[in-house]
DNA sequence: ATGCAGTGGTTGCAGATGCAACCATTTTCG
DNA sequence: CGAAAATGGTTGCATCTGCAACCACTGCAT
C-alpha cells in the first residue's frame, strides 16, 4: 500500500496539460510495457501514419499529429537511417515524404500484436464506454485548444 | 482554410498513447502562450507542487506525478540552479527534498495570472461540462492505466 | 521577368523523459 | 548482530519536443 499515491487526483495538478501529460506517461507506460524494446511509441504511431498515408510530406505530417516539423525532421532521420522509411520522390523540390522500407513493413507488422495487447488490457479495463469516451474526450479537447490556439 | 487538418481524428492515430501525446501538445502550446517564455509548462507544475507539499522527496514526487525519478532529479537541479527551490533537511540521509524558495515563490505567484488566463480560454471553449469531464476522462485513464501497468 | 511572400526542410540550442547501471543509506529478517 | 532486500539519488545514453534562425523552392503579383 504504497503504490497509491499516483492514484489519486491532484488538486495541485489542476492544469489541464499537467494532468494530460501525466495520463499520457501513465498510458504509454502501458504501451512500452508491450512493446517491450521494439518500437518506440511516437515512433510506431509515425510509421503507422506513413504506412496510412505515404508520401506526405514532413511539415503536413506534423500539422496532422500537431508536432513541430523540426521534430518531424529529426525522428523521421532516425527511423530513415534505422531502415524503417524512405524517402519518395515529388514534384515539388521542397518536399520530403516517406514510405515504409520492407523492413518498415515487417517491423509494424511485428509490433502490431503487442500494440494490440496493450490497447486490449486498456480497453477492459476501462470498459467500453470508458474507452469510447477516452477518445471523444481526447479529440474534442485537441480540437478546440487547437482552434482556441489558432484564433488568438 | 489550410489548417484545419490537425482538427480531425486520425484514423491511424487509434492508439490512446499517441492520442493523447497529441492532445497534450495542443493544450501544452495554449498554456505555453500564455506562460510566453517566463516558465516551462512541466517547470511550473513542479513548482505549484512542492509550493503545495514542500519537503517531499524526489521519488515520492515521481509517484505522484508518475514520472522517473531520474526526470526529477534533473528537472530539480536545473530549477535548483535558477534558484527557484532549494533543498531541505530531512532526517534519512538518502532523501533529498526541496521547497520554494522567495524567488521560486515570486515566480510562481506571476505565472498564476497566466496560467489562469490558459485556464479560462480552454475552459471557456470546452464549457462547464466539457472542462469536468476532461479532468474526470483524465484522472480515471490514469488511475486505471496505472493500476493495469502495476497489476501486471 | 522578377521580386517577394509563403511553404518546406535543416541545424543549433535547450529542456523533458526513460532505462540501465551504480552507489549510499535504511529496513527487514534470520 | 549481520547479510540481503528495499529505497533514494545520480550519471550515461538515447529520444522526443519546441523555438529561432537560416536556406531553398514555389507561387503570385506587378
Amino acid at each position: 500500500m504504497q503504490l497509491l499515491e499516483a492514484d489519486q487526483e491532484i488538486p495541485g495538478l489542476l492544469c489541464a496539460a499537467a494532468t494530460l501529460r501525466r495520463t499520457t506517461r501513465a498510458v504509454a507506460h502501458l504501451y512500452a510495457e508491450e512493446f517491450g524494446g521494439l518500437v518506440d511509441g511516437p515512433q510506431f504511431s509515425l510509421l503507422a501514419l506513413i504506412n496510412r498515408s505515404p508520401g506526405t510530406n514532413q511539415s503536413a505530417l506534423g500539422r496532422i499529429l500537431i508536432l513541430d516539423k523540426t521534430t518531424l525532421s529529426r525522428n523521421l532521420r532516425l527511423m530513415q537511417r534505422q531502415g524503417w522509411v524512405e524517402p519518395v520522390a515529388s514534384g515539388d523540390k521542397r518536399e520530403r515524404g516517406f514510405q515504409l522500407t520492407a523492413d518498415g513493413s515487417r517491423l509494424l507488422k511485428r509490433a502490431r500484436p503487442a500494440w494490440q495487447r496493450a490497447q486490449n488490457r486498456l480497453q477492459s479495463a476501462l470498459g467500453p464506454a470508458g474507452w469510447t469516451r477516452l477518445f471523444k474526450v481526447a479529440n474534442s479537447v485537441t480540437r478546440i485548444a487547437h482552434a482556441v490556439q489558432n484564433s488568438k
